[in-house]
RNA sequence: GGAGAGGUGGCAGAGUGGUCGAAUGCGGCGGUCUUGAAAACCGUUGAUCCUAGCGGAUCCGGGGGUUCGAAUCCCUCCCUCUCCGCCA
């Protein structure tokens, strides 16, 4: 949610600054109805007021013995209006708030301005694509061949976009979901975290997935509860309705959770493997900082999602998502995108994102500092760390050998029983 | 799933129709005393919104109702706890 104090103050550079993304803020309207709220605000809360000192000095009087038949009357009347003007007042509060729930954040400064994808810009490389003297296999085939990954099964068990991993393979996920948390908990700090994977509303809402984006994601017939389609979502709803202490900022979480999604939109794309899937399995950073270091704390994030594919290896690029690709909730994102071989082309990996204290307004997440009267609103991040399904295809295709086998990345050599090859018996 | 109890400020806990945003205790903060600390004592201490300000409004799990007036009465939903059943 945007700051409504912003919306009072900047109006039209917000609404042109969103304009930059793609989304045409109804100013007009916005003005309209916010200008309704204040007049209709002011009048009930007089009303009331008046009903207020009326009604107890109903009671005052009543206490003396007093006849109150004419203060009856008046105070009555009185309620009538009020009863009226409340019910105006709660009609506009309601369009006022589907309107400013479904606009999304201000992008950033510097934020490279662009339609979409294309236009994002690339920030740095890191190592060298790997180059192959024979013709590269993509993970799919690797992967049935080395008969860990079967995607017939779990069309059968399921339908399409779920994979079955077993044998070395499903060990090879494993290990590197555990090297990752390993990475992050021992060498960058974040406290280890489980959560429900079935969320309420609320915290959808909180991080933004609802009301706009209904649709991707899966929900629970009895319950109304819904699958988490990121750790961000339960992390972050932590901190909804909290107020923390200023020196409990930074906080820092890491989470491994599957990840459920829809999909509805992306019929026909990346149909084959284990790209896009309905459920995979994902290791999440997320921060709660104060609003001055967030800016920071996103360099630094996406610094700790780098190391991951660092250590791996793994030949990548960080990308900073254009105004016209950024997420609904995003005031800034970088992209990582790996390098994958079979398909000659960089694949988003992770995503990290500042959503400054968009999501805090959305959650009521504030922060207490001393010296200070009101609270203020926390500004939240989180990003891949990485995405792990995604990770198992760049190290198959980007580690295979000719006769099929894949090499196990070094740092993952203790979590295989040190094995350093599979596909071949040793 | 069955039976019962309950949801009040950071925490504990009082409050069953009127001056209650709410006693009291603990905790927190400030002070007195002390070389320092503890103890004791004094003071202070919820959130959100509107307003330039004075000030005002709202909030006692959520929503609705009764009433001039609701933390208090009624309806409904949610949640927590205890016992029983089932269960990794």
């Amino acid at each position: 949610m945007l700051d409504v104090q912003l919306l009072r103050k900047d109006l039209d550079n917000v609404a042109q600054r969103l304009q930059t993304r793609g989304f045409e803020f109804e100013v007009d309207r916005y003005s309209d109805l916010d200008e309704k709220r204040k007049v209709l605000q002011v009048e009930t809360q007089e009303l009331r007021n008046e009903r207020n000192t009326g009604s107890k000095a109903i009671g005052q009087a009543k206490a003396r013995g007093e006849n109150v038949d004419t203060l009856l009357e008046k105070v009555n009347e009185l309620g009538a209006v009020l009863k009226s003007k409340e019910q105006e007042l709660s009609v506009v509060q309601e369009r006022l708030q589907d309107l400013v729930t479904t606009v999304p954040n201000v992008p950033h400064h510097s934020v490279p301005i662009g339609k979409d994808e294309t236009e994002n810009t690339e920030i740095r490389k890191w190592g060298d694509k790997p180059s192959f003297d024979f013709a590269v296999t993509d993970h799919v085939d690797l992967g049935q061949r080395l008969g860990g990954m079967d995607f017939d099964a779990a069309t059968h068990i399921t339908g399409a976009r779920f994979v079955v991993l077993q044998g070395e393979l499903a060990r090879l996920h494993r290990a590197l979901t555990q090297f990752m948390l390993d990475l992050h908990t021992a060498e960058h700090g974040y406290e280890e975290t489980y959560v429900p994977y079935l969320v309420n509303p609320d915290s959808l809402f909180g991080t933004g997935q609802l009301p706009k984006f209904a649709d991707d994601q899966f929900v629970t017939r009895d319950e109304g509860w819904f699958l988490i389609p990121t750790a961000e979502v339960p992390v972050t709803n932590l901190v909804r309705d909290q107020i923390v202490e200023a020196e409990d900022l930074p906080i820092k979480r890491v989470a491994h959770t599957p990840c459920f999604r829809r999909e509805a939109g992306s019929y026909g794309k990346d149909t084959r493997g284990m790209i896009r899937q309905h459920q995979f399995e994902k290791v999440e950073l997320v921060q709660i900082v104060h609003p001055e270091h967030s800016y920071e704390a996103l360099e630094e994030l996406t610094g700790h999602a780098e190391t991951v594919l660092q250590r791996l290896r793994l030949h990548y690029r960080v990308v900073s998502l254009c105004t016209g690709d950024l997420g609904f909730s995003s005031a800034k994102t970088y992209d990582l995108e790996v390098w994958v071989p079979s398909q000659n082309q960089y694949r988003e990996i992770s995503s990290c994102s500042n959503f400054e204290g968009f999501q805090a307004r959305r959650m009521r997440a504030r922060f207490r500092q001393s010296g200070s009267k009101s609270n203020e609103p926390v500004h939240t991040l989180n990003g891949s760390g990485l995405a792990v399904g995604r990770t198992l295809v760049a190290v198959m295709e980007n580690y295979q050998q000719q006769d099929g086998s894949i090499v196990v990345p070094e740092v993952l050599v203790p979590y295989m029983r040190n094995k350093t090859v599979l596909g071949i018996e040793q």
